[in-house]
RNA sequence: GGCCCCUUCGUCUAGUCAGGCCUAGGACACCAGGUUUUCAUCCUGGUAACAGGGGUUCAAAUCCCCUAGGGGUCACCA
């Protein structure tokens, strides 16, 4: 290990978000390629809005992805707690310290002053800002007071100046300390803020290294100025693009999917979610779209990140889950889609594993044919219908219908498939077949047409006689059967 | 509105730091062909971009300035 740290700090607020998803993954990346630690941090500094609920979903979330921390909150850690609610104790200490050598000062504003002050500004058509009223009150009199009972805010005194971030997706960027406000380090309740305890934090878990989303970017000087106050170095920043919906905004349920599980619950395969994570804000040369986490992490380097956001392209994303099914072996693509298969109600788990063959070969037929997971499913439910009611698609049966001699096919080709010794090799039969529409003088669509109707309902699809095998002599004679009076 | 960031095909991007290799490359999408029992896959080809304007230079997508546009942020949320 590497004096190199790096950490993710979501607030456990609400479904895992796949900008949260990026950042971990870059993150984690990062410290992997260069024997770095990688710290999972839970900022539940919102009492309101934080729910266990949420934070259990944000580490099986990232688990999920393949992501896994060093040290976090259910893996002990030399720099731990690794949940900010249970580190209260140091941010008090650190906030005393502050006030004490006059880095902090007490605010004694109530909320309605506050307001009434950022009603006055926005009518005068000013940026609202805390007009640093209190900033000046005499040392002695803010104690007065605060022995008194009387409720008070801690603020950071801005100093005069100004800051450069060196931001190493960025480069230099300035902030004059006139537009950093005097902010909020502890509430008037006793919390911590979120600048403030993000600080003292990463200082605590000797983090060298934060990279998150650009809308962090403008904090970044408030955060800079205390580590300065403590007389201790800030780490290096990087600032990754912000993830956007298609209306070019920040990515929100607004224009779509955000969190992880609904991707995953559509079935879009792992390393399909990581690899197009990976794009948003990244390229591996420019040329090859495809590649997996490890090529990942062997090339990732944060001041290869695109500067400017990146819109999310869901047709791009179905494209990249398709192209990683087809590449799947089928065993491993029929165990991804057993769920999906028992979800859906058409066979449970024993039975997949009592035809173990079979259904690889079910799954094999489709698997050029689905993009995600929940595609199966639907395509392959008549298998496991009556024989006499399979649901013909319009399209198929006006197919069929546009044979003439359709029903009289249907019944001679019918007794000849029942003559067949048997049907395991959809490859021979299919030949097999051919040859006995050549002999008749039928043309293949004839009998293809049909015949795929009243097998499967479908316009398209698999192998023919692949469904054929899959179907045995039984069904597909009893759907031929019924077939014959249906399309009458 | 203030401040900050950004700007290459519709979208993700390579190229920008070290100006000439760029008549700007790849991918998705789209269009046209081909393979195929259908659908899909696959293969081949095509349409399509350096935001605009000024400089600097023998030479600019690449450096500088201005303009425009987009985004982020302005909380006792994170």
């Amino acid at each position: 290990m590497t004096d190199l740290r790096v950490r993710i700090a979501p607030s456990p607020t609400g479904t895992v978000h796949l900008g949260l998803c990026r950042t971990a993954l870059f993150n984690w990346a990062y410290a992997k390629k260069r024997g770095g630690t990688f710290v999972l941090r839970i900022e539940d500094t919102d009492k309101e809005r934080s729910t266990q609920e949420s934070e259990r979903a944000i580490l099986e979330g990232l688990r999920w992805l393949g992501v896994e921390w060093n040290e976090g909150p259910d893996k002990d850690g030399p720099h731990g707690p690794y949940r900010q609610s249970e580190r209260a104790g140091m941010h008090a200490e650190v906030a005393e310290r502050l006030l004490s050598e006059g880095h902090a000062y007490r605010c004694f504003c109530t909320p309605e002053e506050l307001s009434e002050l950022r009603a006055a500004q926005e009518a005068r058509k000013e940026t609202p800002r805390y007009d640093g009223r209190y900033r000046d009150l005499d040392r002695a009199e803010s104690d007065r007071r605060a022995a008194a009972g009387e409720p008070f805010a801690l603020r950071f005194r801005v100093p005069d100046g100004e800051t450069t971030i060196p931001d190493l997706v960025r480069g230099d960027v300035r902030f004059d300390h006139a537009e950093v406000d005097d902010w909020v380090m502890v509430r008037t309740s006793g919390a911590p803020t979120y600048n403030f305890v993000v600080v003292c934090d990463d200082i605590a878990m000797k983090i060298s290294h934060v990279f998150r989303g650009e809308e962090h970017l403008v904090n970044t000087p408030k955060q800079v100025l205390l580590y300065r106050a403590l007389e201790l170095e800030p780490p290096r920043f990087g600032h990754l693009p912000l993830m956007l919906g298609t209306d070019r905004k920040k990515l929100s349920k607004r224009t779509g999917d955000t969190a992880l599980g609904d991707y995953i619950a559509n079935g879009y395969p792992r390393e399909a979610i990581v690899n197009f994570l990976c794009l948003q804000g990244w390229a591996l040369d420019g040329e090859t779209e495809v590649f997996d986490v490890a090529t990942f992490v062997e090339n990732f380097d944060i001041v290869d990140v695109q500067k400017a956001g990146a819109v999310f392209d869901p047709e791009k994303f179905k494209w990249l889950a398709g192209d990683t099914i087809r590449r799947m072996s089928v065993p491993a693509l029929a165990d991804a889609v057993a769920p999906f298969v028992v979800r859906a109600g058409l066979m449970d788990d024993a039975g997949i594993a009592d035809r173990r063959d079979w259904f690889e070969r079910l799954v094999a037929g489709e698997q050029e044919r689905i993009e995600l997971f929940s595609e199966l499913p639907p395509r392959i439910a008549h298998f496991f219908g009556a024989d006499d009611a399979v649901e013909y698609d319009p399209k198929a049966e006006k197919g069929a219908r546009k044979h003439e001699a359709r029903v009289e096919t249907l019944r001679a080709f019918g007794d000849w498939l029942a003559a067949q010794p048997t049907l395991d090799d959809s490859a021979a039969l299919a030949d097999a077949a051919k040859a006995w529409a050549s002999d008749r003088g039928l043309k293949l669509g004839a009998l293809f047409q049909p015949l795929r109707c009243v097998l499967t309902g479908q316009a398209g699809g698999r192998d023919l006689f692949d469904a054929v095998s899959l179907l045995g002599k039984e069904s597909a004679l009893a759907r031929i059967a019924a077939g014959v009076r249906r399309l009458a």
